[in-house]
DNA sequence: GGCCTTATTTTGATTAGTCAAAATAAATCT
DNA sequence: AGATTTATTTTGACTAATCAAAATAAGGCC
């Protein structure tokens, strides 16, 4: 059996490698998990023994399809915890991240299978991160961010990549959340702004930082 | 925090000392967690130094108040989780003691609370153990057993103390579940056997060893 | 090409939890 | 009481995971 920390550094390789598959630097690692870099740098090596990951020295870390396998299935065990929390139990959706990060180590594929269903399968989790299906697909989809999107159209939040409290619960207060449509009146790069509007709102200002944290797609 | 190991062994002697305030040994507990008497031994002795249970060296251990308030936080964690895990993701209850083991250690006393009120504020699981308050009040009513109790009057099963795949997979192919009545109508002690008669059902026998962990009260 | 900065790896220690096996104390049995 | 059995504790060793700090390699810059 994968120790917590093996899952939990797993599932760091998959979320920082980002689709892609070129390496994780040490670096990111390290800090993704929380550690020292000499720190990951040995679990590294343990995992590459364990055929988890491919590990190119001084350059980085890939998980093997073994790796990915049991990284997407804490994934999946994450994000359907995180679902089952705010919709069943009705936590506030910027708390259950810590919650799911214990959670996603102690439920069997049996309660995640139970508890798939007791939701209706659902495709993202209250954030909009997409849950990796049954069989280990996880939806890629490239989107726009309030940093990027059209300016004056209707666009539709789908996600928030971010899971601090602080920032969510700020999303949270301004109706930040996905399914919510919302226009981007102005975007000053050099001031580093974008002002927007939800429809039949007032006007809400952002840091060009922090509308790159919130994807969207365009309203039809 | 308490780690996953402490809260394993205070939940033990909790479990070990039965009410009662007398000290639980050495062995018992060594077996209870599933490690060697050594072990046992070195984690009491740290237990002690942080105040969460009282030594005496050659004899036993007990709870100190401080560990049998992190005990029943947990037993409690534990049993509501089992009732949550029967009530609402439908599991069989011969499985949950299993996946209970895990998740007592993984929910936030937030989650605790939720889960409780979503419950309706269960007075026991379903194996009939009862759930500590969430003030840290345990009942510990004493029960007659199917090797104890009167014969050839109803008893209704309250409780099956024991939480082994086998025997519980066995109580609820018999229909012997906390709530139904049954009738003792033959105690033999030579042979060690106790006959039954489920209220229109035929009639079943069993050992004493095993009658002695159904616990029963007069069906009025 | 050589120097400098930065990322990564190595080395040496530490903590929590565990086991095997030897030592010791307590109980039990002649 | 003395001997034997049984429970508990001690000792020495091991694994997983971590950090601090020194050593090393890469990559970029003059
Ligand atoms: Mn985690
Ligand atoms: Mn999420
Ligand atoms: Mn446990
Ligand atoms: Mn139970």
């Amino acid at each position: 059996m994968a120790t917590i920390a093996v899952e939990n550094y797993l599932k760091h390789v998959l979320l920082l490698s980002a689709g892609s598959d070129d390496l994780v630097s040490m670096g990111a690692l390290a800090s993704a998990v929380a550690v020292v870099p000499g720190t990951a740098t040995t679990m590294v090596k343990a995992l590459a023994d364990e055929g988890l990951v491919e590990h190119q020295p001084r350059h980085g870390v890939r998980l093997t399809p073994e790796g990915r396998r049991l990284a997407l299935n804490v994934l999946r065990k994450h994000r359907l915890v995180e679902t089952f929390l705010v919709n069943v139990l009705k936590m506030d959706w910027a708390k259950v991240h810590a919650e799911a990060e214990q959670l996603e180590h102690a439920i069997s594929d049996e309660v995640l299978d139970r508890l798939d269903a007791l939701l209706g399968h659902p495709q993202t989790d209250p954030h909009g991160d997409p849950i990796p299906s049954r069989q280990g697909k996880l939806s890629s989809q490239v989107y726009a961010t309030l940093a990027t999107c059209v300016t004056d159209r209707g666009v539709r939040i789908v996600r928030i990549t971010e899971q601090s409290p602080e920032f969510l619960q700020f999303a949270e207060q301004n109706g930040l959340q996905p399914g919510t449509t919302v226009r981007v009146t102005d975007r000053n790069v050099p001031a580093g702004l974008v002002t927007l509007k939800k429809s039949g709102g007032r006007a809400l200002a952002l840091s060009i930082v922090a509308a790159g944290k919130i994807l969207v797609e365009p309203a039809r």
